[in-house]
DNA sequence: ACGATTTCAAGAATCGTTCTCATTCTCATG
DNA sequence: CATGAGAATGAGAACGATTCTTGAAATCGT
């Protein structure tokens, strides 16, 4: 089971009915491992030869995350990235070069172990946790 | 020695000169312990009858973000908030209600490590770290 | 005090994002 | 299969946060 039949599935479930553009950003996503903005999205669907208004990816992102099938990253630069949240509750965490602005993915247990930790302590129910590392990266160090 | 004396001493030596406005925003960060936006910045200083240009808050922190005096504090609404970094490196980190938006800050130096352990294998040198903790507060739950 | 340069405030401009609305499409029902 | 209610779409307008521009005032070295 992918995570784009999944997410289909998802929305079908939720009531959401067919629609060409937000099953186009739904597969677009599906094929990416780590974040894109909303514009990147719009771009590599028009270049995909599947245009699409950037309303409707905008729509179908915020559907997306209110189904909690995709996940927000802010990197600090004022442009709002979204990634594939996978089902299993994996995830990731970024690491953004303040220089030229890649960002990158890594994963430490440890650090989640730690995040749970303090999430149990805070009075909140915490559902969702980001972390984001910002310095220069070994290109532009 | 203040926050607020630190601060201004630092933009000294980088050459700023004296403001009245970047001083004022200096001194109303130096009175808060957890982050505001620019909007909040530019309310407050006009409710303390010492009225700013909005552009002027902005620059002002834009410069003081440089100078990493004060650290720019991404909750996820699409608002940029600032807060005073101190000195002594010491920091926390926020705790975000998705419901009604209120910002919380907390600590834990267990995450600390696990941040500084994970910084240490990036191959970035990481000068920068935030964790967002988003869900419902106890209010809202 | 003078001149060079910075800082300032106000408004215009920009940019990412959201809203509006007329049209198209989906799907349960006849 | 045809229909109609309502969802989805795309184009562009609108929006709000942030940045740029401009001319005037304040600051600092001399």
């Amino acid at each position: 089971m992918t995570w784009t039949t999944h997410a289909l599935d998802v929305l079908d479930d939720a009531g959401y009915r067919r629609g060409g553009a937000r099953r186009a950003v739904v597969e677009l996503l599906g094929r990416q491992n780590c974040c894109l903005s909303a514009q990147e999205i719009f771009d590599g669907l028009r270049k995909a030869r599947r245009p699409v208004g950037i309303a409707s990816v905008y729509r179908a992102l915020e559907a997306l995350t209110e189904l909690r099938l995709v996940k927000r990253v802010d990197a600090g630069d004022g442009i709002a990235r979204y990634e594939p949240a996978p089902p299993d509750g994996d995830h990731h965490h970024h690491l953004v070069c303040r220089d030229c602005g890649k960002v990158e993915a890594f994963t430490d247990p440890r650090l989640e172990r730690a995040i749970d930790r303090v999430a149990d302590g805070t009075g909140y129910s915490v559902d969702e946790h980001e972390v984001v590392l910002t310095g220069a990266c070994a290109d532009c160090a």
